[in-house]
DNA sequence: ACCTGAACACCGTTCAAGT
DNA sequence: ACCTGAACACCGTTCAAGT
């Protein structure tokens, strides 16, 4: 009932727009409904946005990229949905207790993070391509790569590729879990005869997890020099 | 200026989308300017594509995957952009010469050429995240990945798993490739002290092609069983 | 069968105005 | 500083109508 002041701020404008695109679909997200969720005009967003959808859009995938990496026990959790709204601030400065794990120990840790973080907003996915998120967070996981492979013996070149690769991996892995979660299983009269292989290995489905991170074994022994 | 039946078709519609996606970006793909670009109305449109802009884009996505992983030589080229039209049609029944190339010689190419189709419209990208094709040709190419792995030994699970790697590792690459191409080199004053790693390997440039052949050619190695 | 024209229920964003 | 309200130039899609 009060005209002003809604209490609106970048984070919650952020965490609604996340909970319409998970429960609705990026297409759904506009600065109507948004604004309706939040009991605030569209226009309002503006305010903490000047730069419009495309601004929001960026901060999203900020938000979601910005995984700890840290908490050794805490990616082993296959869980459905993480509860919003609790992972920013806290132990942001440089002064953790510096990680004593084994570099690829970290970076597994990392992975499994990032992949559940991706996975837990998958219909975000889209806004990643043409997106990188230019922040404080996003160097400190560029650090973290780079020290973790430095500590692998890996300098240089060679240590830009090995950050590639898994940056790769972990992106192409999570889009593949997700494309097209449910195939009509092709009409099996087109696949009788004319392929075979694909005929006799339809059905064959494999743990997702367990996919994952033998694949990122596989990487990471790969890397090793 | 006749009123009536304007030559539209599907493949028209997908090759002007196509176009209209790689010059102006995919938000600016409208049912309105594609029809003018047709030189027709916009609803005119929906008689091809009778469920609207959802399949318009499963199609996109089948006509940009339909690369023909065939012609030996055809993948070396690093060319900016491929002529549009040219790529359907020819040689689609069953009775291809039957390749002789080694299986992971078979694969390099599907692998660089699938590359380059995605490169070529990478503004489309985002539109794979959720769309897989489901045509004959998503079928052979398929078949090609599981008969070129059952050639290397590789069956049942391993097979599968293996597709999934090789899947993944292309769309991965290729969006790494293509993240946020421009980056505006951060602040080295920022990055100087707290992120040494980082601050030692800035600058560091790969050529995207080299590192995607090596990386593909590191995971065929450990797909070998 | 193939395309048009008008209409409906939306969009993102600007801009002046309120408090 | 923070939000509203009206307005502008768009959207995708339906539906009846034309040829």
């Amino acid at each position: 009932m009060t005209r002003n002041n809604a209490g609106l701020s970048a984070d919650r404008i952020i965490t609604e727009a996340l909970r319409i695109i998970d429960g609705q679909g990026l297409r759904r997200l506009t600065m109507r409904r948004l604004g309706d969720a939040l009991d605030v005009e569209a226009m309002a967003i503006y305010h903490h946005f000047p730069l419009g959808k495309e601004q929001l859009f960026e901060a999203i995938v900020a938000h979601i990229s910005d995984v700890s990496g840290g908490s050794p026990g805490d990616a082993d959790a296959e869980s459905g949905e993480v509860g919003p709204g609790g992972e920013d601030g806290a132990a942001g400065g440089a002064g953790e207790p510096s990680d004593s794990r084994s570099w690829d120990e970290r970076l597994r840790t990392w992975a499994l993070d990032y992949r559940r973080a991706l996975l837990d907003h998958a219909q975000a996915l889209p806004l990643f391509i043409h997106r990188r998120p230019d922040t404080e967070a996003a160097l400190r996981t560029r650090e973290l790569h780079y020290a973790a492979f430095a500590e692998a013996g890996l300098g240089g070149a060679d240590a830009v590729q090995a950050a590639a690769a898994l940056d790769s991996y972990v992106t192409g892995a999570v889009i593949h879990e997700v494309r097209a979660n449910g195939l009509p299983a092709r009409d099996p009269a087109v696949v009788d005869g004319r392929f075979p292989h694909t005929a006799a290995l339809s059905g064959i489905e494999l743990d997702p997890r367990r996919r994952f991170t033998d694949g990122l074994d596989s990487l990471l022994a790969s890397l090793r020099p």
